[in-house]
DNA sequence: GGGGAAGTTTGTGCTAGAACAACCTATTCG
DNA sequence: CGAATAGGTTGTTCTAGCACAAACTTCCCC
């Protein structure tokens, strides 16, 4: 895909914040982004600079991180294709509220922070759909907080694979593997433990033959197992 | 104050969501008001119930509160006069994510969430000022996350005690005092803790002579020692 | 192809803070 | 007023999970 070229329509009419719209607005929307590559690592933005854009992830895997003053990070979400991101303007932010890294090779398209009204404004069904997005990730939120304040290090860090299991892998013949890589570093930074208490626990699971981990991969073989660990009814699906 | 003679413009002209409004449509919102009053205790909307009603709170202190599967409650926020809550409408949402309870008596507006859209097409200012309320609530939020992953439970007592010392208590001649009545156990409740550690704490600052606790009672009275324990700069003021 | 570098595993303390229990004190209300 | 109840304190025990160390494995790239 070159940039060079214009945007091919079909990129983004599937994506609930644009489902709605008629061609020509989403022809009028391409034509005002821009797309950008990122590669694995890169930064995207950084928490606390001033949020001069929003994006759309196109491709690829996301981190969303904050930093303590003290150094430690904490992995606030994953944010995968087809998602917005930095969109603090939504909510009257002027920068934004943590950093966005790269995991893999990405495809974004960003929009100067000044079009964020217009798009509410002129695109009908683009503001609902934004705003519920905002919710979920409140709830999100609310969720997390209530998990770290009452769970063991063990359940939180089966609902942590079991999230990124359902919102991102890919099915194998040894079970659904999380399709980005993700090291018990990284585990631990999304539930609030130490890197060795993510291995010990993997290791775990291993011998139970509920996930099945190497360098930087993680694939959960029985779901229903970890769901029981994780304290969820193990017949509900999604 | 009759909830028969119609309500005073002074009640809500001063309120963020409002400032910017005209004199009439002040009226009108308050025309479409029901007041209600609750007493200490009572529940004014309970976790998923659908999102009828969005309410200010006028006068009084509420608990946002949610509760797990095993039983655990967990304080989401604190609720003073003059807030909006129970605004899941303006997030999409169709149901309350959590409960909310008066505190001490409390005397509330409520309006019908079908109002809810009408408010933010027709007043200038009132959609720009609840969406940065929520993006406040989100800040929030992810500084609790933040909090429960990072710190050790000493540090979030004592930011804890700060946030509601600073958002709303009255100053005494022996320091601030929290204006509403708070026991071990919400405190607990509020940092992931147990009351007995709270009660430790408070114990131990009091013969520091940071705090001055009792019944259902705390008094912050050396801001700065309580700073410095929140590994807070003391100089910050706000 | 060999030497880092990055990621993982596992062992051995050790301690913050949870759990439980027992008792104390202020409030409330019949 | 006096019993019941809600809230608070404090002692003791115990363990989940952190901290640190050391060795191992996989990957990358010069």
């Amino acid at each position: 895909m070159s940039s060079l070229r214009s945007l091919d329509e079909n990129l983004i009419s599937h994506i609930p914040p644009f489902r709605k719209l008629e061609r020509v607005d989403i022809r009028e929307i391409l034509d005002a982004a821009t797309p950008k590559r990122f590669s694995a690592g890169q930064a995207i933005f950084e928490e606390h600079e001033p949020a001069e854009r929003f994006f759309l992830l196109l491709d690829g895997h996301v981190r969303v991180i904050r930093t303590t003053a003290s150094g430690d990070q904490v992995i606030a979400r994953h944010i995968v294709s087809g998602e917005l991101m930095g969109i603090a303007s939504a909510i009257g932010r002027t920068t934004y509220p943590a950093s966005a890294v790269a995991i893999d090779d990405c495809l974004v398209l960003f929009w100067p922070t000044s079009l964020w009204k217009t798009f509410v404004e002129k695109y009908d069904g683009f503001a609902t759909e934004t705003y519920k997005t905002v919710g979920e990730r409140i709830s999100e939120a609310n969720n997390h907080i209530l998990e770290l304040a009452t769970q063991q290090v063990e359940q939180r860090v089966a609902r942590a694979l079991l999230r990124l299991a359902i919102q991102s892998s890919r099915i194998t013949d040894e079970g659904m593997e999380i399709d980005f890589p993700l090291t018990r570093q990284n585990i631990s930074e999304m539930t609030g433990t130490t890197l060795y208490t993510v291995s010990r626990l993997l290791s775990a699971w291993e011998k139970q033959g509920i996930v099945n981990s190497g360098r930087k991969k993680v694939i959960v073989t029985e779901m229903n197992k970890l769901k029981t660990l994780a304290d969820l009814d193990p017949m509900a699906d999604s």
